[in-house]
DNA sequence: CGCCCGACTCGAATCGATTCGACCGTACAA
DNA sequence: TTGTACGGTCGAATCGATTCGAGTCGGGCG
């Protein structure tokens, strides 16, 4: 017999374990084994037990319940320093969250989405969610406070591409050194006069020509150690920021610095692939072919939707660095401590770089 | 004086609100409304009690506790029935999420993300997650178990795009209407010859020409009902069906259509602006111009990165969609029903239509 | 001077499930 | 036949905070 199977209401409160137990004739701690499985039970009760508990409409037992008692909740926080609409418009953010769901699946938990609203007075989510530990994607030291007191509560933090510091495990790429690589692919080619387009240097996201300014007060440690690998080869190379890393902003870039024939550079480092995209629409716009006229290097090797170059870019294993975080955790909350990973990028040489005309 | 602030340990176990309290030399009861505020607390007592606090190094009160006693949690759960990688690549979904955190923000709540793995054994966080309210989007049918025991639990639903059933409020457009009124849009224009690049219209997203087959396996409402709207008007359009809403993948579907130049339509329906500008690719590469070779229709309206052409298209509004189900959320959450919201989008005329050539 | 009110505090119950140790019989081994 | 081991079940404690009703004390008012 089907009893009612509505919405728990004032006259049928909510069914507990409790009534599921007595309707069973056996007690609390039995039920419960009945539907946790661990334990001993005679096959016959387990079914006398389950029974009652489709009899009365028991949906399961309470997760906050559950969750009290076990000491675990079953949910990984993501801190994302930036709007969802934002920071999902980043392909390899995408990814590494990608990776991360990957290598906390032995934990059975989901990922709760902490985004900075940018309202300091919203209820902070990273205090009041149960969490059983902290991924902080690119989030810039002004969390430390936070994860001073999740720390506290012995909930283990990681950090992606940012550092709390605080002993906490940073999984991190060879920024630098991958775009050196790049720079170095083309020195070998014969470029002199190379330009970059750079991420931006933080979150007010300026754009323009790059300044001492703008460096100065740089915050983004991605955009900087990669400016920095390209100077290592091209000390005095001219570079314009962008606001975001896409398409639009890589073309509007690119259009800063290839508008003056007389000083436009043979090729153009994009600190990401997105902007590469655009910086070879820019060409395109001008007539320049890429990569004759024009050779582009992008970073991240993602495949850019839609376009049709296989561009030279330096490879990062982006969905590994999720994973990497993922297994940390999972190790983390076994007990065992875990140290940080460092990934190294490789150079893919595509169809978009080449040596100068002439 | 600052105390041992690393985590808890064997010696050092875990400071609970009546640590505090006890420090403090006051009962539990007056702590916990030390710290949440609400209740008559002197002063001094309540300075006392954050006192002890930071000397303890005592993180605030434990959500999962508080969210067993409060009967809340501050978790809305979002359901995507894709990958997180998959989910998204799709842009419309990226804002329709950025206005539930929105419409959701007077709950202080995040989001958790429930992605389908695909796994069937995976433990379902649906059941096992401390959700306050849960969140379909473009969910198939396949969740009716599921939506059933969280509505026998009190949890509300709200379903956008994707009809569970059981009186499930559901956020909806009106995609056939729309993309009639697209048709209609290339009717006026004078084309007879059309035909349509679909979204997939199940979750194994085969791709190719549009068969009956296909169709009658359907279980995407929304592809089903986009082609409805185009029948409307061209009953008897060729249909290709592409495995994912992507530029790539509408590059390749308009490959098939304009393939061979006899039966060469004068314009295509797409069924996404990612489509679209796949569309318009394949028409670059076959050196017909758009629009005067052929006419492209989108559907969504969103901005395609990198897309140079001003898309004629039908605009959703997709932010608005999230918000409407935040909203209800909200609403069902303080004891009101809510009822569904039914959007409708709206025609944009860009550069990407016109009469067909002679 | 006595009474009543209000501002504070406190005790105890509660949220719902999990888990540890104890208990009881039965079956099997010695 | 007695001891033991173990499958099965139960009681009671516990997780940590919130909340409601009751109690206390000081002060203002009649």
């Amino acid at each position: 017999m089907k009893t009612d199977s509505s919405a728990p209401t004032a006259a049928n409160p909510r069914v507990t374990l409790a009534d599921v137990a007595a309707l069973a004739g056996v007690s609390a701690s039995t039920a419960s084994l009945a539907f946790s499985g661990s334990g001993p039970v005679s096959d016959a009760t387990k079914e006398r037990v389950l029974a009652a508990a489709s009899e009365l409409g028991y949906a399961g037992p309470d997760p906050r319940a559950r969750s009290l008692r076990r000491g675990r909740s079953g949910i990984v926080g993501v801190v994302l320093e930036e709007r969802v609409r934002a920071a999902f418009l980043d392909p390899v953010k995408i990814q590494t969250l990608d990776g991360l769901t990957e290598g906390i699946a032995p934990l059975g938990a989901a990922l709760l989405l902490l985004t900075d609203s940018g309202d300091p007075d919203a209820p902070v989510s990273l205090d009041t969610a149960p969490l059983d530990a902290v991924v902080l994607i690119g989030c810039s030291p002004k969390f430390h406070r936070q994860t001073e007191r999740l720390q506290r509560r012995g909930i283990p933090i990681v950090a992606i591409e940012g550092a709390p510091g605080g002993g906490v495990p940073e999984i991190t790429i060879d920024n630098r050194e991958a775009t050196r690589l790049g720079a170095e692919h083309l020195r070998e080619l014969g470029h002199t006069d190379v330009a970059t387009v750079t991420l931006p240097f933080e979150p007010t996201r300026v754009r323009g020509p790059l300044t001492p300014e703008i460096e100065a007060a740089a915050t983004v440690d991605t955009s900087l150690e990669r400016l920095r690998g390209a100077r290592d080869v091209y000390p005095g190379l001219r570079a314009h920021v962008a606001g975001a890393s896409s398409i639009e902003e890589g073309l509007e870039a690119a259009r800063a610095l290839l508008a003056d024939a007389a000083t436009r550079p043979t090729a153009i480092v994009a600190q990401s692939d997105l902007l590469a995209a655009g910086v070879i629409q820019a060409a395109e716009e001008l007539g320049l072919s890429v990569p004759d006229d024009l050779s582009v290097v992008g970073f991240d090797g993602i495949r850019v939707d839609g376009l049709q170059h296989d561009l030279t870019t330096l490879v990062q294993p982006s969905v590994a660095k999720g994973r990497a975080a993922g297994d940390a955790i999972v190790q983390m909350l076994s007990g065992e401590d875990a140290a940080g990973t460092a990934f190294t990028s490789t150079l893919h040489v595509g169809d978009t770089t080449a040596p100068p005309r002439r």
